[in-house]
DNA sequence: GAAAGGCGTGGAAGCGCTTCCACGCACACG
DNA sequence: CGTGTGCGTGGAAGCGCTTCCACGCCTTTC
């Protein structure tokens, strides 16, 4: 394994003057700087990134913290964070988190450059006194699908306005006459706080209450982000006396889950129930699922192409808060009502 | 930032000593581990991975190859990796490969110990002039759905036999009393040399003969991994006069690009046309897909920990093959064949 | 009681790079 | 012709750790 010694020696030139031809210096004469890129070649040599690291006190790598794959829309964020790596120098290493202490755990690992050259963290609101922390230890976080605050420390972020995707998911049911209309969502108050389904169904009540629709507080369901547990909840409110026209579902994974408990109850789609997702993942279009649309890939994109312009810069840079376009995309689970009260 | 000189200097003891209590070397006192623990945590100290990974030759890191998400598969193996990984002190890297430039780049940069000190790689048959330099520099590789075979160097493996599995849902068909049954799969010789397509269009074709049904050319139909264009090559397929009363198709996500062909060639299933996946990927169960499972997570897992053994390991270690179980899943897009001919 | 052996420890060397300082040379200037 | 100003370059120091060698002390052994 050849060494910038045995570069030097071969070039014979001195060690700095390699690292310098390596390090594009300007101050290194045409003719020396084709000597060592010729013995460079013929050494095969390429200069170990731990010894480098060390020396420049930065390692050429990114963290990526990703509340790993619980949400079918992370995969597909992580498939743009990764595109858009690829035309950067930056390795990309992969943090899972699956709880708090994980988290914690990552985190406090992470608050070093020697770790990472900068963080993306996804849909994971990070505790303000870690962001603090990495500030301090000049770790740039760039913040993806949520937002990250800290007394004095605020992360650039790449985020949707899901307020108003609650808002337009509801109008659509709204406008197609529904009044009944049921929300399916996480835990508010999940152990990692992802916010996204609070502030969706924000939305969601918001649009009712505006319309003079009353917010029926039975009508609205909790529980961990997993089809199945969307499915059950669904029973639930399909089992009512007063059974809801419409749902809406925090997320296109919950969706199937709610469209799986429909057609088990021997209900059409959308004749007795219409269901309306979010996000837009792969299967729902195979599914003919109605819903709001937010960017993932490219939202994985930007996010990254934001955390390099950041490791790129000299300083800090302004916080940047980019947000994404939502569309609505209908589908055949959402029409109109039919007039058959209760079951 | 302390450093291991600001710990030494606050337990009263040498540089040395600190490392030794890090390494977990017999060489120290009770009382002197107990001081230079307890300035450890005084201070928050952690020791900087680039120098320890510089000093010992290694880096307490797994590279993670993977043709990135092309196959829906490829995530819920790569979930497998990282819960496994996470039970070890390594840190894993992704290495997206999307084309051939790709692949070799990676490689050619990962043979050396610095970057790396394994390999996982993910369906990818490495050239065999990779795969001897790697073991020459000393990189243990462990394949995961892939065979690694270069002269001299075989890689531990976890794979399936994907012959078999083309034969089990081949005759999970003629049992059903299917003739005309349709193949769907990759291009035979694709630009990464992925093999599993062909491996079970193999037993597909084998199971035909060995029940004396001819194998019609006209019936097997290849192109890249993509529900769009399994769907097309479907619709050539309906569009003949005696079309297929079943299909096989390689994957489920080209599964899904049939189903999503015969219904909108308003043919129902299974009743005109019968649909046998593999693979079994989340996605399936919802769409009601027969399909022949592999158990990916478990595949993922299974394969970071031989690569945990083989670095834990002091010399190599006996190329293992782990071959995982097959199962045919039916669910309800097979059925027996109608008895109307043509259309 | 002296020699021999262990154990615990300090400290220097070294991992492979970057970077800073200093130096030599060429050229321009007065 | 001497001094100044660059530029191009060599080489040492230093990044933070591990590891090896050496040393002092305390047992053990005859």
């Amino acid at each position: 394994m050849a060494t910038i010694a045995d570069v030097a020696a071969k070039a014979g030139v001195g060690a700095g003057t390699v690292s310098r031809v390596l390090n594009d210096s300007p101050r290194v004469s045409a003719a020396t700087r084709a000597r060592v890129l010729a013995a460079i070649e013929a050494l095969d040599y390429r200069p170990n990134p731990l010894a480098r690291g060390l020396s420049r006190g930065r390692c050429q790598t990114v963290g990526v913290v990703v509340p790993f794959f619980t949400h079918a829309s992370a995969v597909e964020r992580l498939r743009g964070v990764v595109a858009e790596l690829d035309t950067s120098r930056y390795d990309l290493v992969l943090f899972n988190v699956e709880s708090p202490v994980h988290r914690d755990e990552h985190f406090a690992a992470l608050t070093r450059r020697d770790r990472a050259d900068g963080l993306l963290v996804m849909s994971l609101p990070p505790p303000s006194s870690d962001l603090e922390r990495l500030a301090a230890a000049g770790v740039p976080v760039v913040m993806l699908d949520a937002r990250g605050t800290g007394a004095g420390a605020e992360a650039p972020s790449v985020v949707t306005d899901d307020v108003e995707g609650g808002r337009i998911a509801t109008r659509h049911l709204l406008a197609l006459g529904h009044e009944r209309i049921a929300f399916i969502g996480d835990e508010p108050d999940n152990p990692l706080g992802f916010v996204s389904s609070a502030e969706r169904e924000r939305g969601y009540r918001a649009t009712l209450e505006d319309a003079g629709v009353d917010v029926r507080p039975e009508l609205i369901r909790h529980g961990p982000h997993v089809r199945s547990v969307a499915r059950r909840r669904t029973e639930e409110l399909l089992a009512r006396r007063e059974r809801p026209t419409a749902v809406f579902a925090a997320s296109d994974t919950q969706a199937l889950g709610v469209l799986e408990a429909v057609r088990a109850a021997g209900l059409r789609v959308p004749e007795d129930v219409s269901v309306v997702g979010f996000d837009d993942i792969e299967v729902s279009s195979y599914a003919g699922l109605t819903t709001v649309r937010q960017p993932l890939y490219e939202s994985g994109r930007r996010a990254a192409a934001l955390l390099l312009e950041v490791l790129g810069a000299e300083g800090p840079i302004a916080p940047v808060h980019q947000q994404l376009e939502l569309d609505l995309i209908v589908r055949s689970t959402t029409g109109p009502p039919t007039d058959r009260v209760g079951r």
